[in-house]
DNA sequence: GTTCCGATTTTCT
DNA sequence: GAAAATCGGAACA
C-alpha cells in the first residue's frame, strides 16, 4: 500500500501553537491489517509545558507524559475518565514537552470499521470528540510513543482531496480550569464533525 | 433542551 | 480523597 505525502518530523519539530492549525484538514490514517480508516483533522489543541498550566507537562516529567518530552511526530495516548483515550501527536525537540490533541476528525474512508467499533451512532457523531474518534479508529494505549512519520499502523498526511476554501477558528480549549485565556483550540467553522461544546472567545484565526 | 451520574487511571493534595 | 484534555445514559423540563 502506497500512503503519499505523509507529514515529516521536522513538521512536528516546532512550536506546538504552530503545529496544532496546520494540522487542520490533514488526513489522520489508522491501519489494521488489510484494512485502512482515514479522517480529515477537523479540531485540535496545543498543550505546552511550564507556561501552560493546562497540560500534563506543567509539572514535569511523569511516567504518563514523558512522550510529551520525547521525539516529535509520535503518538502520546492517555487513558482519562477511567473510560476514554485520547490521541496526542507529540511536537519539539526532544526534552522540550508539547503535544496537539487530537479532538475531532470527518469520516473520508474505512466507515463501516468505525461503524463496527461505535454501534448505532449517526456517521456525525461517529468521530466529534477526543475519546471518541480514538474508539472509531481503535486506537488505544497500544499504539503510546507510535512513530506517526512513516507508514505504520498510525501516521498523518497531506490531503488527498482538492483544495477546498475553509475557515480556521480559535478559542480557549475545552474541559480545563486553568489556561482559559489562551486560544490554543483550533478548528473547521461550520464543520459538522467539530465536538458540539463550544470553547470561550471563539473567533476568526485565520482563512486558507 | 437541560442536569446529574458512573465508568475508574493518573496525578496531586 | 479529589480532580481531570470525556462520554453516554437516565431523569427531568
Amino acid at each position: 500500500m502506497v500512503h503519499p505525502g505523509i507529514i515529516p518530523t521536522e513538521f512536528y519539530a516546532r512550536d506546538t501553537v504552530k503545529v496544532a492549525p496546520q494540522l487542520l484538514d490533514k488526513w489522520l490514517v489508522r491501519i489494521i491489517g488489510n484494512n485502512k480508516m482515514v479522517g480529515r483533522i477537523v479540531e485540535v489543541e496545543a498543550y505546552r509545558g511550564k507556561d501552560d498550566p493546562a497540560s500534563h507537562a506543567f509539572r514535569g516529567l511523569t511516567p504518563r507524559n514523558a512522550p510529551m518530552y520525547r521525539e516529535p511526530g509520535h503518538a502520546y495516548v492517555y487513558f482519562t475518565y477511567g473510560n476514554h483515550y485520547c490521541l496526542n501527536i507529540t511536537t519539539q525537540k526532544v526534552g522540550k514537552p508539547g503535544a496537539v490533541l487530537i479532538r475531532a476528525v470527518q469520516p473520508v474512508e474505512g466507515l463501516r470499521l468505525m461503524r463496527r467499533f461505535r454501534p448505532g451512532v449517526p456517521e456525525t457523531e461517529l468521530t466529534n470528540g477526543p475519546g471518541k474518534l480514538t474508539k472509531a479508529m481503535k486506537i488505544d494505549k497500544a499504539l503510546n510513543e507510535q512513530n506517526m512519520t512513516t507508514a505504520g499502523p498510525l501516521f498523518v498526511t497531506e490531503s488527498q482531496h482538492r483544495g477546498q476554501k475553509y475557515d480556521i477558528w480559535c478559542s480557549s480549549r475545552i474541559g480545563i480550569r486553568e489556561g482559559l485565556d489562551k486560544a490554543w483550540r483550533f478548528f473547521l467553522k461550520e464543520n459538522p464533525y467539530v465536538s458540539t461544546r463550544g470553547g470561550l472567545s471563539e473567533r476568526r484565526f485565520r482563512s486558507a
